[in-house]
DNA sequence: ATTTTTTTAGAATAATCGTTCTATTTATTT
DNA sequence: AAATAAATAGAACGATTATTCTAAAAAAAT
């Protein structure tokens, strides 16, 4: 047998992630992946088939490590108030110590693409979704919990907090400050009292 | 004397606007521009400078068309939660009939280039100011018409509507169902009670 | 040591990028 | 009619785009 694969995927992955995530799909060219990933060309279109392949490989890796990490956290929380303001908080000492100020790879992948791109547009709709049915089940435990009365819609809520940490994450872009972030958070997680 | 200028300024500066819009910077080309415009490539160059100042005034013309449109909007209004409902509203009505699902330009630019140009990241920031401005000082109306608690941190909701506007205009371009983008909203502005 | 596969550097490709230029036509003035 | 400016079509520019290819080097297997 001949030679084996040396570069580890999943780290070229992620350095191609970051660079996509940094500037965005069109202003990414493959010369700049190139120099990025440290890998040769050739092997980058072996192993990844295409710049465009390359992308979707990377907005999915985003979405499972975001996802995953969002379903990890909440649930060590004293109550559901509290996570989801600690899971703001958390994305939001994300942003501000993120030299790049890159976002949300989804929100900036969403705005770029997804009305151009039916692909793309489903593969949002699909994160969207799989992020909202987390808050769901989060809201659901507390309401099971007695911390968060029945008769409140926890759909629309579970809806309306992943518009709102959207809306974060756009502002966090150009505005990085830390309090007055905060201070927008709670003032619309008053939604849960 | 020579022959007039023909062409309207402003017509050709909408259908750049429209074409940015829709498109996003990087992916709009000279060439798009040139057959969408209708006028010459020449007189495209000799007109506007460059692609980057062509842009550079689409964003005004649209920040400064947008701006004008909400303040003319939210004084007619008969209390400032239905004013912000309704300016919701209409913002969602509107994003329901766009078939190209443009979003907002000034979001879509935020996340595209907001990062990576120092020049556009200023322009989103003032363009942030401007809005939020005008609804510190329609709330700031609501508050001396005894509507709104003057208890209320008026300055921090501001900025929160501006960010749920935010929110609400990314998600409009993968999911365009009224009923639910209004039950968000709905929900959302339950913190002005 | 030989074989096999991976990875490399870098040239080649065809298309497109933003921008400039040349000539020509069109229109409006004096 | 002559002069002048505006707008046109389209070629030309050099740079860059994504992708493919050639050929050599490197490493791990038999």
């Amino acid at each position: 047998m001949g030679r084996k694969k040396t570069f580890e995927r999943e780290a070229v992955l992620d350095k191609a992630m970051n660079l996509f995530w940094k500037k965005g799909y069109h202003a990414t060219s493959m010369q700049e992946l190139v120099d990025a990933l440290g890998i040769n060309r050739a092997s980058l279109y072996e192993t990844f088939e295409s710049k465009q392949n390359l992308f979707d490989l990377a907005i999915e890796r985003y979405s499972l490590i975001n996802n995953q990490k969002i379903a990890d956290f909440l649930y060590y929380q004293t109550t559901v108030r509290q996570g989801f303001l600690q899971l703001f908080e958390l994305l939001i000492d994300a942003a501000i110590q993120d030299k790049d100020s890159k976002g949300c790879f989804v929100v900036n992948t969403t705005t770029e693409l997804a009305n151009n791109d039916l692909g793309v547009n489903k593969k949002m709709q699909d994160q969207k979704a799989a992020v909202e049915q987390l808050y769901f089940n989060y809201l659901q435990y507390g309401v099971n919990q007695g911390q968060i009365s029945p008769y409140k819609n926890i759909q629309t809520i579970a809806s309306y907090i992943y518009s709102l940490q959207t809306g974060i994450y756009v502002i966090s872009k150009i505005h990085s400050n830390r309090e007055e972030l905060l201070k927008i958070v709670s003032t619309g997680l008053a939604v849960l009292d």
